[in-house]
DNA sequence: AAATAATGTGTGTAATTTACACATTCTAAA
DNA sequence: TTTAGAATGTGTAAATTACACACATTATTT
């Protein structure tokens, strides 16, 4: 029996143990996943790590970790985001529940899923572990993702797609300081379709969050436009207004 | 490095995603609570059962249960309302999952809420258990729920108020047959608001799911109004061209 | 200095939502 | 039998919102 091998027969039966275990005692492991999205080159991406498990070697999978005793699952989430891009504070939202009973091989695994919005140019980023790896949202069509997370991606996906339409969360995804056009692109790339520049123009003036900075663009081959930062406490503010807009 | 040392390193690289340590306690309870709802006397209710937990010893608590280890969790869902009201076929959609460390005082409970949506007047519906009882909603708001349960229906009830304005799921709260002002009167009791009667009636007629009868209201004081039936079928295939509205 | 390629500001039209009025049909009381 | 009452059924006009589109402005590049 070569060294491989035997690490090979140690880890099958560490799953199995996990398996049985959760069998037996109506127990299961619960683990949360992270959609993490950012913005760069005019292109949404999604943070991606490649699989170790055998059943999935080389296939890539989303973000997550199994969830702690004492660790609420929101907090287990944010773990998974501090550990893995080095940034805090971000914006992190529950999305849903994935607990059919095959879904994962090593034995029933409840993971609940959650969507995160970055900014990919924010200092702070840092991806140490170099099996972890941006992917254009629109690559992984052609791609096969390990798991159940194609399905849980597409969940996340289309929960985005309809959220940026009830909240203005794309500021998330974009640096401080941003132009409309920046604004517009952001929102083509999550909804997949050419906006109305007038028209959107129109409709994020009127939500009233955009302050203008003063400053303008630098460095583009055209007029250059000015930049503006989102008032994330005036949304804060109307949100709390609103009431229960979200359920 | 020993030999034991690099086993244990592999396992762990293998379970990345899951947590590093895989150990028993890394398990934990997985529960499903449903919010069901019900419409009756032109009031809006929900199912609730007193609880024998010590902590919560006659306090009211939404129906749930433990999800076995070989059970999806949408199956546990439809398992405790065909067990607590003998209904199958009904309404139902996960919500929200709530993990708190503390939330339950026999340790470390994860449940997933699921709002489900059922006819009182239906003839299958069988509450045996005569610790099981209907509330009005307005009525829950001077009642003291047990666990968290009292977050989890508000989550569950704000999630309903803001579905049935995209989704006309009060349907699967009326009987088969029914007029438009018991349509009109479940959404007012839904949204808690006065709705004005010609809107409300244009609005949906105008969305196509309305078929007529040709029957009237029997015994009642006034004009009959015209009885309809809900089109499930043509609106589950209008739901697939439409596409992905829900995340 | 002219061509180019963005930004910045409207304006008019269509579609949807909201407000509101009147005739009809049945019950119940006089 | 007649009449008052109450709810049903059908429209229509105003107001708001979404959509389509045009033109002047400001910078860069040739």
């Amino acid at each position: 029996m070569t060294q491989k091998m035997k690490m090979a027969a140690t880890v099958e039966k560490t799953l199995k143990g996990l398996q049985t275990e959760v069998q037996s005692t109506n127990k299961m492991a619960i683990s949360v996943d992270c959609v993490i999205f950012g913005f760069d080159e005019n292109t949404l991406k999604v943070l991606l790590i490649r699989s170790d498990l055998k059943k999935y070697k080389g296939k890539w999978t989303l973000l997550g970790d199994l969830v702690k005793p004492d660790e609420d699952l929101d907090a287990a989430a944010y773990r998974v985001l501090k550990q893995r891009t080095g940034m805090k504070d971000v914006y992190l939202e529950q999305v849903k529940t994935f607990g059919e009973v095959g879904r994962h091989p090593a034995g029933r695994v409840v993971t609940v899923a959650y969507c995160s919005l970055i900014n990919i140019q924010n200092h702070q980023l840092q991806i140490l572990d170099n099996e972890i790896h941006w992917h254009s949202v629109d690559s992984l069509k052609d791609k096969e993702l390990g798991f159940d997370h194609e399905r849980i991606f597409d969940t996340c996906y289309r929960w985005l797609q309809k959220r940026v339409q009830e909240h203005p969360l794309g500021f998330n995804l974009l640096p401080k300081k941003f132009s409309l056009r920046e604004l517009q692109n952001l929102y083509e790339a999550i909804l997949s379709k050419k906006l109305d520049r007038r028209n959107f123009r129109k409709k994020f003036f009127s939500m009233d969050f955009l302050v203008d900075t003063g400053e303008e663009e630098r460095d583009v081959p055209h007029r250059p436009g000015k930049l503006y930062k989102f008032d994330f406490e005036k949304y804060e503010k109307k949100k709390k207004v609103w009431g229960g807009i979200d359920f």
